[in-house]
DNA sequence: CTGTTAGCGCCTTCAG
DNA sequence: CTGAAGGCGCTAACAG
């Protein structure tokens, strides 16, 4: 069992390197940044052999100050537990690979204090840029960001006040095309739940879209005087998974109506839940409360394409989390290089992935 | 649609705030570091308000330049979409909190390549001490860490040459504890699934628990004249998740030991996942293969405890992992301040969390 | 081609 | 109690 020793020997300096290879710290540092077509041969090898036998690695911290940029960007995230965010983090990291930056990940775990702090933390730290996925609160602590301050790029949730680029699903369509798929199977009850969503755009847009496609079907049905189609019923249900006691209220509140529609018209009642973590909330409920042959009383699926929706076979909106990721990375990059322009909004599309849940 | 301007106005400098408030830097800097009963009542106040009026916030970098210390810890993961390092995680970044670090979150992905990067990144921006949980792989890039280098602590897995304190679940005892449920519950033929263990320690530990818990068991029943218990027998199946060929042909082996079982002494047969991403692999395949009535077929039971988990009915035994971050951290930061101690190993207790797949 | 000189923003002696 | 001066490790003009 041997010792560790803590008494770091102070890495080799610039200086040190300088006196070693017997010049001045400018051709080092020259040699560290490639200008390496200004130093005689004889030099450029000195230079080499001595970082080698110091084991020197330039202070990055250093150079930051000196420079003026650190290619530090910070990235915060609401929620790690939620596998969106990474699978977002890992577009972002491809990106931040190949332009040359380091991603400093900043984990809110859903609480606006760590949030406020962490943006705080960026700060000081000068990163370059920001990539936010905001818990959406409208927070003072975001000020600091865009206009004029840090370079800041959302991802997936628009915030009050920070009026900056976006990058995202293309939620209207991506829940539109899943209504519609629902009604196509034959299901004219449709559940469409999600969490409190006044605060985040993106819930808000899902929602809306969800009601605008269900009202669409249903004047179509009323304007179809032969009256083949029934008319179908949609509702919003808001589940706050940051509350148990109106979880279990709401589960119980769902439960009476998937009963009501098995014993009444026969059908199955479709849940549309508007993201994963919702989505994992019903499905667990629904298989204690009824079983593992849950599905035959009820229809899930939802919005993300979480690991277990091929296991439980429900069917899914993926939504393209790398390009998502990698894009803000992108558009970060440009203005951190410069780039004026309006504020700009990528809406990427999603994948309707069809399984056993929604079959008639 | 408003234009972000990017031209960041230069923050606030010490000097400025010196300046504003008709002072030298020295007493900034004092009231910055909390030195606040050194200054008078007055001069106080004068720079509150000008720290104030030009927004200012201190310089991390320049900061860590003059101290020598910048409070940045790194944290390496392997693989974030492991949920066992998601909830690592947690627990690092509480205890962070609490002990005043910025925790660096670099992302492996399972590449060696990316490792070596982040490992050297890390050297660079001067961390003041590492949380590894590495591939596995024997690196030369670990090098600068432990033993007269940046401090560092393991999660999880031991790295070969790399001498360090070591935090992680008591495998040993984990997969005993799991390995005996399943003998009590009166399978007796079971299949142990691990990836490629040669070279991960928790793997080769789990794995040689497994074994010894089967070979006392056999020894047991031999010994037992009477004759009462059947003799258990128990393999181990390596299963590389890294290559989809291999994957498909392990599967199909065990498909066929599971007819067997079946067709044979009709009992179940046992399978025993080393860890989520196994369990993963193989629910999806039975799930697949056999149907949504898969577990009537095979047992499933899993070291780690996914969120699928309870959907699926799996028995389980679930990690300490908020426990592993928070100690993590915890012994980092004592050496970190200089203690000097034969490197440590914290073994923390698992949980079996008995569900319905493992029921007779 | 090469070295000298000034800082980047901050902290820390060391004298007032 | 307060401030001036020097330096952390590095880069960027300037001169040679």
């Amino acid at each position: 069992m041997s010792y560790m020793r803590t008494g770091a020997p102070r890495r080799a300096t610039i200086s040190d390197v300088a006196r070693e290879a017997g010049t001045g710290k400018t051709s080092v540092s020259r040699y560290l940044n490639g200008e390496t077509n200004v130093l005689s041969l004889d030099l450029r090898e000195r230079i080499e052999a001595a970082i080698k036998r110091l084991d020197y690695q330039p202070n990055q911290m250093a150079r930051g100050l000196k420079r003026g940029r650190n290619r530090l960007i910070g990235m915060l995230v609401a929620d790690l537990t939620n596998p969106y965010t990474v699978e977002v983090l890992q577009g972002v990291e491809a990106a931040c690979q190949a332009l040359g930056y380091m991603p400093l990940i900043c984990h809110a775990a859903n609480e606006v204090e760590m949030e406020r702090r962490f943006l705080q933390l960026l700060t000081t730290y000068r990163v370059e840029g920001v990539i936010v996925n905001a818990l959406g609160v409208k927070d003072e602590a975001l000020k600091p960001l865009g206009e004029g301050g840090i370079p800041a790029v959302l991802v997936d949730r628009k915030v009050a006040e920070l009026d900056a680029d976006i990058v995202g699903l293309d939620n209207a369509e991506a829940v539109r095309a899943g209504t519609q798929h629902l009604l196509r199977r034959g299901f004219d009850e449709i559940c469409f739940v999600v969490q409190p969503f006044e605060r985040v755009s993106s819930r808000r847009v899902r929602e809306a879209a969800f009601r605008e496609t269900i009202d669409n079907a249903a004047r179509a049905a009323d304007s179809d005087a032969a009256g083949g189609e029934p008319r179908p019923r949609g509702e919003t249900t808001v589940l706050d998974l940051a509350d148990p006691e109106a979880v279990m209220r709401t589960h119980a509140a769902l439960d009476r109506r998937i009963d009501a529609a098995v014993d009444g018209s026969g059908k199955r009642l479709a849940l549309f839940a508007a993201n994963a973590p919702v989505a994992l909330s019903l499905a667990l409920h629904l298989n204690s409360h009824y079983g593992p042959r849950w599905q035959d009383r009820v229809a899930l699926m939802s919005v993300d394409d979480p690991e277990w929706a091929e296991l439980t076979g429900i069917t899914t909106i993926r939504q393209p989390t790398y390009a998502i990721g990698y894009r803000a990375v992108e558009f970060l990059h440009e203005r951190i290089g410069g780039v004026l322009s309006p504020t700009r909004e990528a809406m990427l599309p999603g994948e309707l992935v069809v399984r056993g849940s929604t079959a008639r």
